[in-house]
DNA sequence: ATAAAAAGTTACTATTTAGTAATAAAATGA
DNA sequence: TCATTTTATTACTAAATAGTAACTTTTTAT
């Protein structure tokens, strides 16, 4: 009754939650760099500086930890949609939650790809914390695109699925990796040069 | 004297031609459908109809396997762009590259996005044949490009280097892989709406 | 202090898969 | 017809890699 137990407990699961972490932060960079099926356990294990075999005892398989990877992206991502100024519009925050996206591309922490052809795609259907935290934020997206196409600042005739699928791949652009291997533009450039094609296009000056 | 040998050669040849197509026909399918790191020689082989080892007969390895299919598309591609009416404006011609490059992917036949992720992009880029379709293929791009800006139908603030990569990447975009998959709409639609929200972006209508 | 539980490590297995060596079949030319 | 060359096939090898079993160290709780 004079110890604290659930305090204890408490600090011992955030040692665990700690460990976790450091795991999917060398997941994630991992991911961004090579993509899930030239990512191996062994190259993860030695990045986190942990055995192999440890990384089973806290995610059963390849796939959960990719999946666990993605789930904690996709969870930064509600925490910063959730954290915009009320205020703004409803492109602005549309348009700041790319700009977050591509960020975090260029620092080379944005997993993959929503690609079709890869081997996680699958997995991650079946893995309902991702399921539900991708339909959370598809939720939040989905309002405003609404909002903003009844404001008229975004076309209204465009189905708002093709918005939605927009602003998810475009996140994930390769435009961003070429302007950055080419070496003529800075990070802040070509965050604004991705956003602008992608909501204004090329024909139209800024 | 009486024989003649050099169209006996030729016969020959074109039956290696021809197998080889059937190969990269076969290749560029997979290609586009699971990407270069999940395809594997056998599932090729199989495809074909041919054995393995056969393969090996005609390329010399997966990459030059796969650089010889990414060849044969960029031919296609310069070839469509070569055959574009000459009296029309220098963006519908990069409109008509992109559409041709969209109902590809479309169609299944659109090997890989040119990610900076993938095991193959090494190999392509010490292959010389295919540096110099896509060097053939970037500048007529570019002409065009700069024509457009010139003439105002595309945004002169914009640096010629994105619009090329924006229109490269579009060529693979995952956003119609997307929308194929959601069943709405039909190829057609899809081919017109990524190609609007491309060249016009998502605030403007039609 | 000590039993119990948790987390980690080493050294393995099983499978997949790119590539090849030996060999058979078929086309070519005299 | 028969030697030669080309092309294909079968049956392998070698390497990579996801996952595991047995064992050790560390932490926790009494």
């Amino acid at each position: 009754m004079i110890e604290t137990p659930p305090a204890k407990l408490s600090f011992k699961k955030q040692q665990l939650q700690f460990r976790e972490n450091a795991i999917l932060d060398s997941v994630n960079r991992l991911l961004a760099q090579k993509g899930f099926d030239l990512m191996t356990m062994d190259e993860v294990a030695a990045d986190v500086g942990i055995a192999k075999a440890s990384l089973y005892k806290h995610f059963e398989s390849k796939e959960q930890l990719a999946a666990a990877s993605m789930t904690r992206l996709l969870e930064s991502a509600i925490a910063i949609a959730t954290g915009l100024p009320e205020h703004h519009s409803a492109l602005d925050k549309l348009k700041a939650v790319v700009r977050w996206a591509v960020t975090e591309h260029l620092g080379g922490t944005m997993p993959l790809l929503p690609s079709t052809r890869s081997s996680i795609q699958q997995a991650l259907l079946s893995y309902p914390p991702y399921i539900e935290r991708l339909s959370a934020l598809t939720e939040q997206l989905g309002e405003w695109i609404e909002q903003a196409q009844t404001q008229g600042t975004l076309a209204a005739s465009l189905p708002g699925e093709v918005i939605l699928y927009t602003i998810f791949a475009r996140s994930c652009d390769p435009v961003s990796d070429f302007l950055k291997m080419g070496g003529a533009f800075s990070d802040q450039d070509i965050v604004d040069l991705v956003i602008h094609t992608t909501f204004e296009g090329m024909t139209r000056q800024s």
